[in-house]
DNA sequence: GATTGATCATAC
DNA sequence: GTATGATCAATC
């Protein structure tokens, strides 16, 4: 079991860099032929394809005997995070991170929160995205480069203040309703459900348990795009 | 055109 | 329903 007391896998560990190998080897890949080397369909027509670029990678990183949910590949401590970019390697879209606990997150510090342990070690791979909407597959998104990514000083920095500025303002002052996605200046909260009425227990500025939108965390598209420039 | 709030897909 | 993977689309 990972804690907050155990330390990070050494990118030396073999796993690790057969991962990082695996993830190089598909720069330049077209999402619709790693799928078609897995045996998994492409959608196509007016199919939603949420979840679909995501899906695939993970499926051909983790390998044929990947079977479970949960962390991405825990054992190392990896999350992965798929990122649709332009030519640039700019962000299209921000990245989530996580759902958020109302009650539990107001007795957390960055030191010890779920996100800072989400983060510690993200092995990100943008997807060239051609264009969005009719007329465009995600089969012919293309891998443009992976990146695996530790915070270093500056960005974890900036990643504790917004966090801290959460919890202290507004989630501890009962004040999780008055969040809006403005807030944070790489880190944001914004609602993360099935649809507005989802909701989760909360306290109001009164102590009263009332409900609140279920919300997670997101990364700036800015700042992920500068992780991206500086690794890929 | 960028951003925020809303929503979608799949698996358990 | 919950969790994990995200993108859609109305608004600024």
């Amino acid at each position: 079991m990972l804690s907050s007391a155990t330390a990070l896998p050494e990118l030396s560990d073999p796993r690790v860099s057969a991962l990082w190998s695996h993830a190089r080897s598909l720069v330049g890949a077209r999402l619709g032929d790693i799928a078609d080397g897995l045996g998994l369909p492409v959608p196509v027509g007016n199919t939603r394809t949420k979840g679909w670029s995501g899906q695939i990678i993970e499926r051909e990183l983790g390998g044929t005997e990947e079977t479970t949910h949960g962390p991405d590949f825990a054992a190392l401590g990896i999350e992965l995070k798929t990122v649709p970019v332009d030519r640039l390697l700019r962000p299209v879209e921000s990245t989530a991170v996580c759902v958020i606990d109302p009650i539990s997150i107001a007795a957390e510090s960055w030191s010890t929160s779920h996100v800072r342990k989400k983060l510690a070690r993200v092995l990100w791979v943008a997807l060239k995205v051609p264009g969005r909407g009719p007329g465009f597959s995600v089969g012919d998104r293309e891998v443009a480069g992976a990146a695996l990514w530790t915070p270093c000083a500056s960005e974890e920095s900036l990643l504790a203040s917004d966090f801290e500025m959460f919890v202290h303002e507004y989630f501890r002052k009962g004040r999780a309703a008055e969040i809006t996605g403005h807030l944070g200046q790489v880190l944001q909260v914004r609602p993360k459900a099935a649809n507005n009425r989802d909701s989760r227990r909360a306290f109001n500025n009164q102590g009263e348990s009332v409900r609140v939108g279920k919300s997670g965390f997101y990364l700036r598209p800015a700042f992920v795009g500068a992780i991206l420039r500086a690794s890929l």
